[in-house]
DNA sequence: GCTATAATCTTTACAGCGTTAAGATTGGGG
DNA sequence: CCCCAATCTTAACGCTGTAAAGATTATAGC
């Protein structure tokens, strides 16, 4: 398990959150499957007895980073009444708050967009984009409870789902400066619709 | 002016349209400025007599995209009257078509983020990106008119910005289908604000 | 415990990339 | 008409992703 043995004995995950720390530190446009590799301590075709290709690499990364956005949701969430609309106001801001919090991940998740959405309503649609899904699911289940037509539903969610994410593309374009206060006007903006 | 001339006479011009070409038929990630000289018939480094970089033809690019951009959404509201509040949606829906009609150009434009954005509404902040100026200043023209004080109406500018850009985000993501009907329904989308 | 096998890593090589330097070609102003 | 500046070519550099071939090591079966 030391850094000189032959087999470095976590080389998957070390290149992941390498990646990401790339991802982070310079953005994607300077990271490469060689200055990864070299990070993690080991040759420049190592990374290919785990990954088939630099894209696959990505997606791991891109799953990881998913998967903490997922928690941020469901953290933001925690202990409130679901069926208060209120609730849905703070994922939006959760929604939102991730993406400020971390600016390099908005464009790392979304372009070359190999994210697929469904945005039909009915049921479980499984092969979902899971922070869409949360988002989604929470909406439903309250603009249900509110008694608004199944036809209105689908419009409404996907209305506020385009208001969190275009504001979470805003917030992380240049020139936006947002100081302590910006954090406040989200929820105001949000409340907006 | 012919192909074979040692001068290509319009080179520079011919550089930007085979890019924009390019991100049409496969998207940025596959364009280089090698192939880009190759499609306009000239040696690799002759892009260098117009363009200090390849960051510089893309922004060049960047800057003709726009230009249509801008275009779309001034024809979008064309003999509309400017007070009536349905104007702003049929610009908002003209923001959101472009990006339907040009599914490649959402990321292109936005991604890397050369963009600059103000947020603030004093005056003419002419440093602004002007597709987001000219969809504010109409906001602001029509919020105002409808005697909204001045600190509710910035909200709501960035709310409905943020919605039709979030619109524009996801309906070019994968897995979106929008047959005819998709067309109708951003317009009651942007209404459900 | 020994050995065969699979997993993991290294070395080497190749084509394509952005970019630079040096030089060739040419159009236009004096 | 000639010189200069603009424009283009050729050649080369280091970096990139990826593949092939071989070295090293972990592990499962005996």
């Amino acid at each position: 398990m030391t850094a000189k043995s032959y087999h470095h004995g976590n080389l998957k995950k070390c290149l992941i959150e390498a990646g990401i720390e790339l991802i982070n530190s310079e953005g994607e446009k300077h990271l490469s499957l060689r200055r990864i590799a070299d990070m993690c301590g080991v040759s420049n075709a190592a990374p290919y007895s785990h990954f088939k290709s630099k894209e696959d690499l990505l997606e791991a990364m891109k799953n990881y980073v998913t998967e903490q956005f997922t928690e941020e949701l469901n953290n933001s969430i925690q202990n409130e009444d679901l069926d208060n609309p209120y609730t849905l106001i703070k994922m939006g801001k959760g929604y939102v708050l991730f993406f400020i919090k971390n600016p390099q991940y908005f464009e790392f998740l979304f372009s070359q967009s190999c994210i697929r959405v469904d945005l039909n309503m009915d049921e479980n649609s499984k092969n979902n984009y899971p922070p869409f899904k949360i988002l989604k699911e929470l909406h439903f289940r309250i603009l249900q409870k509110m008694g608004l037509p199944n036809e209105k539903i689908k419009d409404a969610i996907i209305s506020a789902w385009a208001t969190v994410h275009g504001l979470a593309a805003i917030s992380t374009m240049k020139g936006v400066s947002y100081d302590e206060k910006w954090e406040d006007k989200i929820e105001s903006i949000i409340w907006n619709k």
